[in-house]
DNA sequence: AATATACTGGACAGTTCGGTATAGTTACGT
DNA sequence: ACGTAACTATACCGAACTGTCCAGTATATT
């Protein structure tokens, strides 16, 4: 497959599974609009879960990657990433074309656990959990396991609000929240 | 509509629709699990979204009554109940029907803010988020405003995490987050 | 210029979707 | 016991769904 093509595949098709979710975005809507033809789908991915599947990976690797970086560049330093992290994702809520994160969304659609759709969220969100570990090691927490988890919780508690509610200082009421959960240790 | 029809269809919708979420039930199945003609649906709700509505409507009664309950149960004292919430939480997580939120399940399929699932979602939560005020009011926290809204970012993220990964420890770790957001006030 | 590969566009199959029409049956109040 | 409202059963509709087949076109390599 060409490049381009298939990059136009995938990006169409994660935009519009983020804004209308999985199931409710059909074949012949994504293809139209990524100007492509239904056999070169068919013949490169097999599947409209192959599709799903691979857009998920794409999205999963750009999302951390930028997340990472955002919160470096906002990080005067490594100890502040942690807190950084908060004003990143109020940056990501804040976009036109956010609604909400794509993984939640995928394992709410596909619920059942050995859903290969379901493990990529999973392994998603072990990505994100790995990454809020780093920010809080180098926060000098006490014990960074148990706080990571703990604000592991409030990032996704802030994504969904923020997605639900549209609410603008969502990321902000995470932020005091872990800067709280930071200082009790 | 006979009463009796009424909940069986409504009942099964749910559990349907929790399992596996809104689009994907079709009222096919519905209607045969419930045992109900598809007339008779269509005689008294007149639309799926309807139906859907009207499974929300029980759920966010029940669910907050439940929750209420639950945590008025396990709490010794009216100050306890704020952390007796989350031990209501892990009960709920503990249930072999337990597939999340369905509200924050139908928040993500229909993503649409003017749109009346997306409403009621938004509805249900605010009831969750009053539950959690009072609460948090009874805890004699200082800022039960501010307090409540980081608690509620808890309350959200566990009940996310722990559909996405099944682990069985998410509420108490919730539990102990907010005893420090408590306890720092 | 020749060839292999990638892609196109549309017709097509088969299924499922939400929703409707109609005719017959069951349950309930009086 | 009887009338009526509620419900059932079945057949059907148009639309949308995923996935397939095919004849022809564009593109890159040699």
């Amino acid at each position: 497959m060409r490049p381009k093509k298939k990059d136009q595949l995938v990006d169409t098709a994660l935009r519009l599974f983020c804004r209308s979710g999985f199931r409710a975005t059909g074949i012949d809507t994504i293809l139209a609009e990524a100007g492509v033809a239904k056999m070169t789908l068919y013949n490169n991915f097999g599947s409209k879960e192959a599709l799903i599947l691979a857009a998920l990976e794409k999205r999963d690797e750009e999302h951390i990657a930028w997340l990472t970086a955002e919160t470096e560049a906002r990080a005067a330093a490594p100890e502040d990433g942690l807190l950084a992290l908060f004003d990143a994702l109020d940056a990501w809520f804040a976009r036109k074309d956010f609604h909400g994160c794509p993984f939640l969304k995928a394992s709410g659609e596909f619920d059942d656990h050995d859903d290969p759709v379901h493990r990529a969220a999973l392994a998603h969100k072990g990505q994100l959990l790995a990454l809020i570990r780093e920010l809080t090691e180098a926060a000098g927490a006490p014990d960074p396991a148990r706080i990571a988890g703990e604000i592991y919780l409030l990032v996704e508690g802030a994504t969904v609000v923020a997605q639900l509610t549209g609410d603008r200082s969502t990321a902000a009421r995470a932020k005091q929240a872990a800067e709280a959960l930071l200082a009790a240790g």
